[in-house]
RNA sequence: GGCGGGUUGGCGGAGAGGUUACGCAGCGGAUUGCAAAUCCGUGAAGACCGGUUCGAUUCCGGUACCCGCCUCCA
């Protein structure tokens, strides 16, 4: 059996994974909170642990895997944007708004995801379906003396937990001198964190012990994660960003519930991504959402397939920071491009050699990618194709742009027609010597997006680029 | 200020204490009327300063620079 390695966050070493119980291994990764249109910052966690989840259907079997992924969908960006939607007119409760609005951003979400090729995980809990869990074990949190009640706010007492900051590398004294945020004063500590706090008439808000209110950002993960998956599971993931304080908080409160089971063994955390080398922000005008390069909406200008954008993040390491560029892009589309060609109708093969130690080395996507590029050059394509298979690009949705035969169906008559007179017309200047005429034929074929694939003695074949502009054919007298 | 991560050839980006990463671009060649596409071949690296070692880009220490988190952003 092929033994995964995986660097652990929490003991800071690469470590052998050995699960819990072989017969499911339970994997709980931290998802979005749905306010909006996911960004491409967002699409890392989903496609790296998407990997991890085939990785550990292949080695334990698909049926032996639990992926629980959740919406965060109590949240006050969420709250802004419905009172924003109130106070435009619309009649309806604010609970009602809340709800269509994280409804529509779930669906775009999937939407989004699956056009990156991922798995739908096992379980996507909303955090709203498990407000009962969250009040359980915030009251189950005060019985054990870790957290207190004060002015309609439960908060996590910090210095009940011995081990706080050891998975970020902090010590509580140390975040305190540091600390630039304006403390409560309700709060026996600064670092204390809210597990319930109260809420207006104006917000959504559910009856508890401690009146009415929300849940605190941190125990959502707790609860959902405990109901879910149970006391202990075998791998917690999410973005670095979360290490701390978000996860930091979560152990807390876990470890504390529930002393004696040790939560998430291995703790994975994906690095950060940048655009042309900036971080991602709306000022900068880098900001792009995953809907915006499928569309062409962003600075690139063109249409991103997803299994491009797909591609892009496997050729980076999870755990180093990725820069999104238009040149990766581009050659990302190109390999695919090529590759598509020599695999389409080919039936899946073996794993290339060294594809599989790679992948189970930390999920080495990059690695893993330089093996396809072997298979490639090796003419071993049925492996190739194998190899693209278990990394999630689906070929079929490839077709839908690399395949010239796909392209030309959506290509009407007169077009068809137009593109193989002319194609013939410079077939016919090539005949009688008059390179002049054939060239210029050939610059407006290209300029206008078909690619030529000449031939010895007969009619060039060929095919449409993505870009075919049929409008740039006319230019020719 | 505290904590964490990074720095590899023109660009992107991996592994390994000593032997070619790989991809793109470039260069040379095959092919072509010339190109494109395709194929073959090929030069080029390890931020800086020390240390360990027979030997380090790979281990350890320091310096510089970059990035993230510390503010419910993956």
């Amino acid at each position: 059996m092929t033994t995964i390695r995986l660097y652990n966050t929490r003991t800071r070493t690469k470590e052998d994974f050995v699960p819990i119980d072989p017969a499911n291994v339970r994997m709980y990764v931290c998802g979005p909170t749905v306010y909006d249109r996911a960004h491409i910052g967002n699409a890392r966690p989903v496609i790296v642990f998407d990997v991890l989840f085939r990785l550990l259907r292949h080695v334990y079997g698909p049926d032996h895997v639990t992926y629980v992924r959740n919406f965060t969908d109590v949240d006050d960006k969420i709250n802004a944007e419905a009172q924003r939607r109130k106070e435009a007119g619309d009649p309806r409760p604010l609970e009602e708004l809340i709800r269509e609005r994280t409804d529509e951003t779930i669906r775009w979400y999937h939407e989004d995801m699956a056009a990156l090729g991922t798995l739908a995980p096992s379980q996507e809990p909303r955090a709203t379906e498990y407000i009962g869990q969250m009040i359980a074990m915030t009251q189950d949190l005060i019985d054990k003396g870790h957290a207190y009640a004060k002015e309609g706010h439960v908060l996590f007492r910090v210095r009940s937990y011995k081990d706080y900051g050891a998975l970020s590398g902090r010590s509580v004294d140390d975040m305190i001198a540091g600390a630039r945020v304006e403390v409560a004063p309700f709060k026996e500590d600064p670092m204390d964190f809210v597990l319930w706090k109260p809420s207006t008439d104006d917000l959504p808000g559910w009856e508890s012990p401690w009146g009415r209110g929300r849940p605190g950002w941190h125990i959502e993960c707790s609860a959902m994660s405990h109901e879910l998956l149970g006391p202990s599971f075998d791998i917690h993931g999410g973005g670095i960003d979360l290490q701390f304080p978000h996860h930091e908080n979560e152990i807390a409160q876990s470890m504390c519930a529930h002393p004696d089971a040790g939560f998430a063994k291995v703790w994975m955390h994906n690095e950060m991504l940048q655009v042309e080398g900036k971080k991602m922000s709306k000022s900068l005008g880098n900001f792009f959402t995953v809907r915006d390069l499928l569309e062409g909406n962003w600075s690139g200008g063109w249409k991103v397939p997803g299994e491009v954008i797909r591609f892009v993040y496997l050729q980076t390491h999870y755990s180093k920071p990725m820069d999104w560029t238009e040149e990766k892009a581009k050659q990302a589309m190109e390999t695919l491009r090529r590759w598509y060609r020599f695999t389409k109708d080919i039936s899946i093969g073996e794993l290339p050699f060294g594809f599989m130690t790679s992948l189970a080395d930390d999920l080495n996507t990059a690695g893993a990618l330089s093996f396809l590029h072997a298979a490639y050059s090796g003419g071993k394509h049925h492996e190739l194709r194998a190899g693209l298979e278990f990394l999630g690009v689906n070929l079929t949705c490839v077709a839908e742009w690399a395949d010239p035969e796909g392209l030309l169906v959506s290509l009407s008559e007169t077009d068809r027609d137009r593109v193989s007179e002319l194609v013939f017309l410079r077939h016919q200047a090539k005949q009688s010597r008059d390179f002049a005429r054939a060239d210029k034929i050939r610059d407006l074929l290209v300029a206008a997006g078909v690619k030529l694939k000449d031939q010895k003695d007969s009619v060039s074949e060929w095919e449409l680029s993505p870009d075919f502009d049929p409008a740039k054919l006319e230019a020719l007298k």
